[in-house]
DNA sequence: TTCTTATATAGTAAATATTACTAATAGTTG
DNA sequence: CAACTATTAGTAATATTTACTATATAAGAA
């Protein structure tokens, strides 16, 4: 009678035992779209749910990206988790901190026109992957765990 | 007889007193091309000038970014500190660390030519700026100082 | 239902990044 | 040289995230 995604359906889908505090963690960042921190997830939830660290809700938010349930991106310093998983950009309000989803089809190099109504401080724009150095390493077998840390 | 930057005119035209600590960190990081962060400037230079302190270069480099000697970009959860302040983007590689600028006139959508070389695991594209909230408080004066901690 | 076992969790601590504060130092200007 | 003020090192504080461990518990087997 709805199409409200069933969370206990998909956690199992994905290996995940049902507890309590991952459900609870769930219904709050999967069902719906969200960008969140993984203090703000603590804080929305721990009133109503004392039964909840701080460290679950990392532990799981790292456990739905590895599952490929939530997209990791960084803002502000801030690890942020984005329910919608499929390709596409963000506007971040440098004001009151709002996030919002942006197509990745629009031909134009300027913003999208869902941003005709913001005053645009900065763009950026990064591409992560293994530069040519690296795939060389990597095809020899050579290749580091320095990782991105190095940097 | 040479092209290079007078760092020490530089430094005086931007109102900064022309201490050791401020103009070797200038010279690393404003002399040429460099993409660094803090750790990454205290750690080059501590072992030839031990009168540098970490949180010396933090408040260095951010006096340069408020200046618009530097920009700042957030990458893998690290501020970066950029000496190209013309508008570009970036490509991180995932496995060494290493960040290149990249021009923003292209005309493609896709990943401009100089990624050939890469194998390009994610794209991200971000925009900063007032919100049409925060731009209607923003003149009614009403603007708050939350800024985007509050994500 | 009870038992078994591997997973999940809270609590604690640690690692890392960054900022705040302060007394002492040291450029700069006159 | 003297005075003024920016600058700095040191220390501590804050915040984010990860690591570790003993306990609790979900899920499947008996």
């Amino acid at each position: 009678m709805s199409t409200a995604i069933d969370i206990p359906s998909l956690l199992r889908g994905h290996g995940f035992r049902l507890t309590p505090q991952r459900l609870t963690v769930a219904e709050l960042v999967l069902s719906k779209p969200a960008h969140v921190t993984a203090r703000k997830v603590y804080q929305t939830l721990k009133e109503d749910h004392p039964a909840l660290s701080l460290n679950t809700v990392y532990l799981t938010l790292g456990q739905f990206e590895k599952s490929g349930l939530l997209n990791r991106f960084e803002i502000n310093g801030n690890a942020v988790f984005d329910s919608n998983t499929m390709p596409h950009n963000h506007a971040c309000c440098s004001c009151c901190g709002v996030i919002i989803d942006l197509p990745v089809h629009q031909m134009e190099q300027q913003a999208p026109s869902l941003l005709n109504q913001w005053q645009i401080q900065t763009e950026h724009r990064i591409w992560v992957g293994l530069c040519p150095n690296c795939m060389d390493e990597d095809r020899a077998g050579k290749m580091n765990k320095s990782g991105v840390g190095s940097i």
